[in-house]
DNA sequence: ATTGGCACTCGTGACAATCGAGTGCCAGCG
DNA sequence: CGCTGGCACTCGATTGTCACGAGTGCCAAT
């Protein structure tokens, strides 16, 4: 009983389900995959396979496809396929001119729906402790300021302030400027104990405190966790063997933000290039879909960025193309 | 000869196909909406309908169904109806406690698209014409830096800027004060000339060009607009009458970004409350689909919201909601 | 363990028949 | 002149039947 060739046939059941979209026969198999034996045999072989559910037929008289649990295994006993030459060119060229990190997310993303053909979805990197650069106090209105947080990574983050109208411009030009001096450089940990310090000594301003919790929450990387998301289109394309009431609930999974989020949390625990086959997911939204993330940025703390698309997916393709993205980002992201 | 009567039958025809998405007959329509004629009166009425290229059948035998013409036909003649009271409560809770711009934009587009039951878009406010409250120029890299630009109504904007590595701290921090004091409570169009002249000279750097360049841009309101869409699982939703194809091309449109945005500059010069039926779109991709749109915020230069969907749209309900939701918004954006 | 053979299942596509909704047209009526 | 009832016609949708063929499972033979 050879195991190796249980083994090949998984493999070509599933690169040939993916690729035609149609079950695959013993027959078909025999010719194409030269296995040197022959259908019967393959029968026999495809039998097992079912019993032990990584394949089944969706009719009596069908070939076969893969089941979650025979992808999972086609996903595990993988070897790494590596990227096209082509692809490579693509990621470095569109991602070299971008000027911001809103535009890095923005053509990361768009990039990797590309390449996939997939939903891409891209979360932006998550408090970072990147030192801050610079802190600005702007003031808008008599009882309004904007605080403007530059940290060393480029990034922008603002936050609106109430400021009694009692406070002069003198006063306040002078507190600003107290309060860049004492931020610049400093990363959110020890700057949050400084700005606590800071407040406490100006104990005459007790709207102060506010603005040490503002500039330390913005500092902290924004208010929100967000995921951005591409290629939705691709759901609907021809061929993709989703469902009309499908296609529904996952776009309204990617726009309710929330579920997404929680289950990339999940998968960034696992590290490298983790893959969430149909029902693994955990969501009934997302049944009969899967997603292959990898983490970016930060070793740490890194922000996710992944493929989401049919379980009939080109899982070695997908999979390459999310490492490499995941890769490059983290090089423009850590620079 | 009862022009009245036919536009009864054409509303009745629109009225009947949009809940029902099925072709309407005339025996169907003589039970119903008592009209107070025969069927065959109705027909006749049809065939002189269908002359006018106001609706037309699908197939020999089957009922009237209303043409691009038709449907504008009823938009046009239509008494506007008015909001639910229970939109009117969801619009003002939905958006009474939003924190920011973003948060602001961000709301209205779910709670758009959760009325009309359709996909919603708002555009971001457009370039506004508040002066400049103050210019940072921080060095991010040896040979980058980052403008941020506040503006009085508060934004924040900001442009990467290429700094050549041989100018010193010293040099770019006198120049970074500079450009503060020139810029601070310029207008946009002053701005632009006061900036010139101020790289002009200094001709030794000629960096500042960029930098002049890029402090303009970002102070007309910043460097991109941007439309945000919610409510996309919609398309697919049942009896959105969508053919797949078609929900793909509408996804990648608004993707496109770009399609899009012409369509609503054309659109914001109507005023009120604009529709595009159809091919009336220009665009290819948004055959047989709608937009409904309305402009907010300054009148001078409105910025767009709107819903789409499918040509076969209850067009008195989406137009009332995007009525509804810009003058809520318009108040919002105004303070 | 592998193979060839054979009977069996079942989805698919072609074709015909039927049904019925809806139309167009016409003659008749107020 | 406008409205109505009647009637023949068209054509999509539904249903049923049938043959085809792909694919399987099982078994006896190697």
């Amino acid at each position: 009983m050879s195991d190796d060739r249980r083994e090949a046939i998984l493999r070509a059941i599933v690169e040939g389900y993916v690729s035609t979209s149609e079950p695959v026969g013993s027959k078909a198999l025999a010719q194409h995959h030269d296995l040197g034996v022959s259908p019967a045999t393959i029968r026999n072989d495809m039998a097992a396979l079912e019993e032990e559910g990584l394949i089944a037929q969706p009719h009596t008289s069908a070939g076969r496809i893969p089941t979650d649990k025979g992808y999972r295994y086609f996903v595990d006993m993988l070897a790494t396929a590596s990227l096209q030459d082509s692809h490579k060119r693509a990621i470095s060229t569109f991602l070299s001119d971008a000027v911001d990190l809103n535009d890095v997310v923005e053509r990361s993303v768009r990039l990797l729906s590309q390449l996939t053909r997939q939903v891409a979805v891209v979360q932006y990197p998550s408090l970072r402790e990147s030192p801050v650069r610079r802190v600005e106090l702007v003031r808008i209105t008599s009882d309004r300021a904007l605080a403007v947080v530059v940290s060393a990574d480029a990034r922008v983050e603002q936050a609106a302030i109430d400021v009694p109208e009692t406070v002069t411009e003198e006063e306040f030009e002078r507190l600003a400027r107290e309060l860049n001096e004492i931020a610049s450089g400093l990363s959110p940990q020890p700057l949050e104990s400084a700005l606590d310090a800071w407040a406490e000594r100006h104990a005459t301003h007790p709207w102060l405190r506010d603005v040490a919790s503002s500039v330390v929450g913005a500092a902290r990387g924004g208010t929100i966790e967000r995921v951005v998301f591409a290629g939705t289109g691709n759901l609907t394309r021809a061929g993709s063997g989703l469902k009309a009431d499908a296609v529904t609930s996952i776009l309204d999974a990617l726009e309710e933000q929330v579920v997404l989020l929680r289950l990339l949390h999940e998968m960034a625990s696992e590290g490298g290039v983790s893959v969430r086959i149909g029902r693994e997911t955990g969501q009934d939204a997302l049944a009969g879909t899967s997603i292959v993330a990898a983490g970016y940025g930060n070793l740490t703390s890194p922000a996710l960025l992944g493929a989401l698309g049919p379980m009939r997916m080109d899982y070695p393709g997908t999979m390459a193309a999310v490492r490499a993205v995941a890769r490059y980002l983290s090089k423009v992201v850590e620079t």
